[in-house]
DNA sequence: AAGGTACCCAACCGCGTCTCA
DNA sequence: CTGAGACGCGGTTGGGTACCT
């Protein structure tokens, strides 16, 4: 029998869905050919557990989910199925993607390793406490909870959107985007600070910083200290970033070429404001 | 408007580990 | 113990879409 690969159609879908519902994964070989499907084992268990598996979280990542991921790899490394592990709903391969995507394209720009001390200080140093301000910010114009737009986590819908279109965010007209709109950019680094951030959170990058580097002193003097509990899935939001935020090193101090990650996830990613809230109950444990 | 580029993410691949006969 | 099949993980690829020039 020829196999088939590529994109899942919409009838295999059902198939693997209605078998699995009938008769539970597992012995996915056997599964595929039992449940009348031309694709390998492997393929049926790839498309159960990363689209078609009830419980799985879609949208994108919340700000605390990014934060837990950063933590994590720090620790961890691209133990993806681990990390997904303590981020109910999310995938080893979304995660992985999202590192691949957004993580270590930040790392090539500063032309540092995405696994070196030096990138993992800019990101706690930096990127998480402007997050966070950001978030702060962003709650202290709403009212209530109660009045926000909510974005419910919502299983995968097969019968009606096999393969949802990808939707991206059109960036804000001065989002820092490219090495040429850098290079129209006359600061240095050692004038730069939070009022260098646009609206949304992206640093607006100087024509040097190419070639900067994040001087040594500053990182390698820094303890890496993990303040995570081993058990990231249930104090998931009980998470203390205070202490990152209470750092008193300038912004000057780091030479960086690129910091549009964080800011362009606070405007690409639909995190929505009762996250924001939860986000702020330190005692309430997220979907476990 | 059209072509090029960047981005995202689903899916595939290779390989190591586990399980069981 | 050993070999085969199943499983799981991490790396990579390719297609679709949005954005840019």
């Amino acid at each position: 029998m020829e196999l088939r690969r590529g994109p899942w159609t919409l009838e295999e879908d059902n198939l693997l869905i209605h078998y699995i519902s009938c008769n539970g994964e597992g012995r996915w070989n056997s599964l595929a050919k039992c449940a009348g499907l031309k694709r390998t084992g492997k393929s049926c268990r790839l498309r159960w557990l990363n689209y078609l598996k009830p419980d799985i979280k879609r949208g994108n990542l919340t700000p605390q989910e990014q934060l837990l991921i950063l933590e994590l790899h720090s620790k961890w490394g691209n133990r993806w199925s681990k990390i997904a592990e303590c981020l109910p709903g999310r995938t080893d391969n979304e995660i992985k993607n999202y590192w691949r995507t957004r993580v270590q394209k930040q790392a090539r720009q500063l032309k540092v390793d995405s696994n070196s001390n030096k990138f993992l200080e800019a990101i706690r140093r930096f990127w998480m406490p402007r997050l966070l301000e950001k978030m702060e910010q962003n709650s202290s114009v709403i009212s209530s909870p109660s009045s926000m737009e909510t974005q419910k986590s919502s299983p995968p819908s097969p019968v009606t959107n096999p393969t949802p279109s990808m939707s991206r965010c059109p960036k804000t007209s001065n989002q820092v985007n490219t090495c040429d709109q850098h290079r129209e950019k006359s600061s240095t680094w050692s004038n730069l600070n939070w009022d260098s951030l646009d609206s949304v959170g992206n640093l607006m990058v100087p024509e040097n910083a190419e070639n900067s580097v994040i001087p040594s002193q500053v990182c390698d003097n820094i303890a890496y200290d993990h303040s995570v509990q081993d058990d990231y899935r249930v104090n998931i939001t009980s998470y203390d970033m205070s202490a990152l935020v209470s750092e008193d090193i300038s912004m000057s101090e780091f030479q960086v070429a690129e910091f549009g990650w964080f800011g362009e996830d606070l405007t690409s990613t639909s995190w929505n404001t009762d996250e924001l809230w939860e986000f702020r109950k330190p005692d309430q444990e997220l979907g476990v």
